[in-house]
DNA sequence: TGTTGACTTAAAGTCCACTTTAAGATGTAA
DNA sequence: TTACATCTTAAAGTGGACTTTAAGTCAACA
């Protein structure tokens, strides 16, 4: 009694829904070499579960700041085998280091925005002297610049 | 004996660079009605440290995510008064809860691209079975999608 | 069998946030 | 006074990442 397990494949709508794109997004990031997809025997393309992941794992790192630029570099390194893995190391770690300086920023960026929503808050509740400026108010609860 | 103390100036140039912006966006912005500059007898324009701060102020927002369309919002709710107030806390906190989720979106990232340096870095080691493919890599060490 | 929806391609269009260009006026240093 | 930098404007151009259009083929269902 054997048992006929057959890989589940995806027409390009259904593959595009699945990972959280549009059709044309696909077919753009295969014009752009960032996957490649396999031809039904009438043109179609159809996808697999290993594309899914494929394409999940290329949004993580477009997720972390990499271009597409970035991405066809890195898949091209890819394919090139694994002597370009110190390369692929390399680009990773810088998009790490670009990604954590970024993250500091915007860290910085929400402090100031909860400020200023707190200093509306107060305002309106009346805790704040109606006239202090903002720039006194990050200064009086110990935040400046 | 009076001290005459002056309020400083600055040229769009050197106000550009203060804020880390460069003249043209400068001017880019006050034709989006996001600041507005004060103007010498021969036309040019002059800013001061209360445009510093103010600009500051906005890069802060536009750094959570705010678009110039948000801003221009802001600013002009900001222009009517404190009636608006209730319509600016609405849109500051909006702009928080979008910049969380996306807050967290990116941990994720940040999660998989630590994770396949790391595999690519044991990979090099030779600590990894050479075959071991990064998605059992993640099982592995408890990360999933 | 007809019609609706999903697919195919290449090329053009869109959106955002600037940036660059062009042509000219004015300020600053040698 | 001669350069040369810096400023002024309006308008056109740019880059990145898609999105839309147009014209056509193919599939699935009533």
């Amino acid at each position: 009694m054997q048992e006929m397990r057959t890989e589940p494949t995806y027409a390009i709508g259904e593959f595009a829904a699945k990972v959280g794109l549009s059709a044309p997004t696909i077919r753009y990031y295969e014009r752009e070499d960032l996957l490649k997809s396999h031809r039904e025997a009438n043109g179609r393309r159809y996808f697999t579960d290993t594309d899914v992941n494929w394409v999940r794992f290329l949004l993580h790192l477009k997720g972390t700041g990499m271009s597409i630029q970035d991405l066809k570099q890195y898949v091209e390194w890819r394919a090139q085998g694994d002597e370009t893995i110190p390369n692929r190391l390399t680009l990773l770690k810088e998009t790490r280091n670009d990604f954590m300086e970024k993250y500091r920023e915007v860290q910085h960026h929400l402090q100031i925005l909860n400020d200023k929503i707190n200093w509306y808050q107060n305002k309106e509740a009346g805790k704040t002297t109606s006239t202090e400026p903002f720039a006194e108010y990050l200064k009086r609860i110990g935040h400046s610049e």
